[in-house]
RNA sequence: CGAGCCGGCUGGACGGCCGCGUCGGGAUCUCCGGAUCCCGCCGAGGAAAGUCCGGACUCCACAGGGCAAGGUGGUUGUUAACGGCAACCCGGGGCGACCCGCGGGACAGUGCCACAGAAAACAGACCGCCGGCGCGCACGCGUGCUGGUAAGGGUGAAACGGUGGUGUAAGAGACCACCAGCGUUCCGGGUGACCGGAGCGGCUAGGUAAACCCCACCUGGAGCAAGAUCGAGAAGAAUCACCUUGGCAACAAGGUGAUUUGCGCAGACGUUUGAGGGCGGCCCGCCCGAGUCUGCGGGUAGAUCGCUAGAGCCUGUCGGCAACGGCAGGCCGAGAUGGAUGGCCGUCACCCGGCGCGCGAGCGCCGGGGACAGGAUCCGGCUUAGAGGCUGGCUCGUCCG
C-alpha cells in the first residue's frame, strides 16, 4: 500500500491535477501528472469511478494500482502530483496488465516533457 | 433403500516476500502543533447489500383537541419498538411430515362485473314442459295465437340452496322432512380469536374493499453530509521570489510559494494641524499617502468531537409449549474519511475435465475452478443475491427381523 505521505488527500489537489496536468491515456488507465503541484514528497491519487464496476470491484481494482504505483514512486520527481483515472475493463485486467499500462502512460508523459 | 418435509452450522487452511489503518508502549527529531522509526494487540459479512419497516441518538417544531395525509388489519402473547417473531384460531392444499393466506366491514352508501348467454342484481322465457282458443287430421298428433311455468337443456367464474316427498294442467319453499347456510336465544368450554350442543325464525342471502368508502389502532418533521466546538482564509486583485516553456535579449504565457487586501456591528485616531506605511539599529530627515487600528459577532475550507461497551457476546441455570424473559459467571470483537483490513507467489485439502494403471473400492499425472458480495452513527427485523460443504429431527413407501 502508498505510504501516507505519497497519498493524495485534498479534492483541490485532485481538480489542479486533472485540469491543468498533463494527460496519457494507455490499456485501462489515465494519468494526470502535474509536475510542480507542491514541495515534498511525490503524490499520488487514483479515480475509479462506478463505470468500472460494484464497489467490490472497484476496490479490488484500486487496492492493485495502488501496489503497483508504490513500486513506481522511485520514478516521480519531488513536487509532482499524479492521478490516476481507471476506465472501464480495468476489473478484468490483472496486476501485470495494469502495471505494464502504467509503465506505457509514464514513459509517454516522459518523453514530452 | 427410495421419495419427500422442516430446520441448524459453515462460507477454505497454512506459509514466504513486500505493505496499510486504529490503539498502547518506547526511541529520535521538533517551528511544541506534531513528524519519523521500532515493538505489541486488534483490524469486514451472513447477508456488511437493497434501504423496505421499527427504534436509539441529534436538531427543529409542539398547551390541548380536531381535520387532512400515510400506514397497519384473525386472537393472545413477546419486545425499546415494529408491517418482526411465537403459539393458537379460521379458510384452502397435501395420504402424511407440513405448507399457503394482501385473514376487519359488502344489510352505511356509491361504483364495477369483460366474453359467452334468452337473461348478470328490484334478474331472466332461447329450447323445453303445460293449459285455453282456432285450424288441419292418418285421431298417435301437427300448427297458429294467447297465457302459465325456473323441474330439465345449453352459456358462464357465478343463474336466486341440495336430496326426497306432498302438491299441480305443468311447476315452484307453495307446503313438509332431513342436510347445508344465514340470523337469533340459551347452555357448556376457552384470557381471546373461536369451538361444541340445544331451540326458534324466515325459507336463501352473488362477487369485488391491492375500487372509492366505513370502522379500530398507530404516526410531528428532517436526518451522523444529524449536530457540537475551534476556525485560517479562499476566489479576484496587487507586490515579490522561484520553476517550466518560447525567445539572442527585453519580455510573454503557465504554474508554485510568501505577503497584503475580506463580511456584519461598535469604538478610537486621521485627510496638509498627516492616521498609517517605506528607507533605517534608533532619532532627525526624506518619500508614499486616505484610510488605519482595536474589540465583539457570524462563519467558508479545514481540523477536532459525535465515534463506537452495546436493547452487546458466550456459558450455565430457572420460568415459559414457544417467541422471549429473570439470575449468576466470564469476555471486549473494526472505527477508516480520496476512505485501512491488502499486492504477488507457493503448498495442502475440496470440486470438474482429460489421460494412464488396477478385477474393483481407488491411485497417479496434467489442466482448470472456488460463489454472492465489502463497513461509513449504532442496533432489532424483513427482502433479495449466493459456488459449495457438514449436520439434526420428522413423514410416506418397499424389503428384512
Amino acid at each position: 500500500m502508498l505510504p501516507r505521505e505519497n497519498r493524495m488527500r485534498r479534492s483541490s489537489e485532485f481538480a489542479s491535477v486533472v485540469r491543468s496536468g498533463e494527460r496519457a491515456r494507455r490499456g485501462h488507465v489515465v494519468v494526470h501528472r502535474h509536475s510542480s503541484l507542491h514541495t515534498g514528497k511525490p503524490v499520488v491519487g487514483l479515480v475509479v469511478g462506478k463505470s468500472v464496476g460494484g464497489s467490490v470491484a472497484r476496490h479490488q481494482v484500486s487496492r492493485r494500482l495502488r501496489a503497483q504505483l508504490a513500486s513506481r514512486l522511485d520514478g516521480l520527481a519531488d513536487g509532482s502530483g499524479l492521478v490516476v483515472r481507471a476506465l472501464p475493463g480495468a476489473a478484468q485486467a490483472t496486476s501485470a496488465e495494469l502495471g505494464a499500462d502504467l509503465d506505457a502512460a509514464l514513459n509517454r508523459l516522459a518523453r514530452s516533457r
